[in-house]
DNA sequence: AATCAATTTAGAATCATTCTAAAACTCCGA
DNA sequence: TCGGAGTTTTAGAATGATTCTAAATTGATT
């Protein structure tokens, strides 16, 4: 493991956010100024082909990557697009029931206008 | 509604693949050969914004178009790359008790190998 | 210290998608 | 049928995320 690697894979543990790979440059410059976006991209298929994160995509023009491996969905505001994580439960088994035990992994993403954004939307619509 | 439009409705309701944008450009030429491949992103835009199709993303490279709007999930070939579709039973219902209601739509894919791959697979792993 | 493989790096290349601006259509009312 | 406003189409250029390349560096192993 490298000291860019275990960089790369710290700051997606730390923080559980779910950054873009320019995020994650600009983030790992601040303390391995020399770091280079190939690295980076280099980085993340190795962690995510030895199962460390996850990526997700989807969402916007950009993958993001997942420190949190555990199987979970993912609930993106369509306004602010932020991402935030949700347990749907016994979704594994619907999906063994569905599709067979054997399937390797699912991605679920639910697309919504979060709390903040509704707030800030209700707002706008009743100012006069 | 322009012809170039409602033939592109018509090819991803007429077969119900998969297409990417590209897939269906390669289509639409046989039968209309002048049709260029920014008027196939601009309609796969306006008919996803009117919600006469769906696109679906994150399962390789580019994204794809499916005609059929009512909610469900895909399953993904990660040998062959042949999406399908699979209905979960309850799973609006799970998603509302988790999120609310009021979302907006969700995104599920399903990565597995399918059982043509699988018996390849096998074939491949026992042959002498 | 010498070797070999793996990794890093900067920059170029690729590929899907979006943008641009001019030409061609559509559709509605006169 | 005609005019014209607004929309759509088109080809090609531009963009932006990601991948590739090839040389330099590092790391682990004798």
């Amino acid at each position: 493991m490298t000291r860019q690697r275990a960089l790369i894979l710290e700051l997606l543990r730390l923080k559980r956010h779910h950054y873009t790979a320019d995020d994650i440059f600009t983030m790992a410059k601040y303390r391995m100024p020399t770091i280079s976006l190939a690295t980076v991209y280099n980085n993340l298929h190795a962690l995510e082909e030895q199962g460390l994160i996850r990526r997700i995509s989807g969402m916007d023009s950009s993958d993001r990557y997942d420190g949190v491996i555990a199987p979970h969905g993912h609930l993106y505001c369509t306004v602010c697009a932020r991402v935030s994580d949700i347990d749907i439960p016994d979704l594994d088994k619907s999906l063994s029931d569905a599709v067979g035990a054997d399937y390797e992994s699912y991605d679920l993403t639910v697309r919504h206008i979060c709390s903040d954004c509704r707030a800030r939307v209700y707002l706008r619509e009743n100012k006069q």
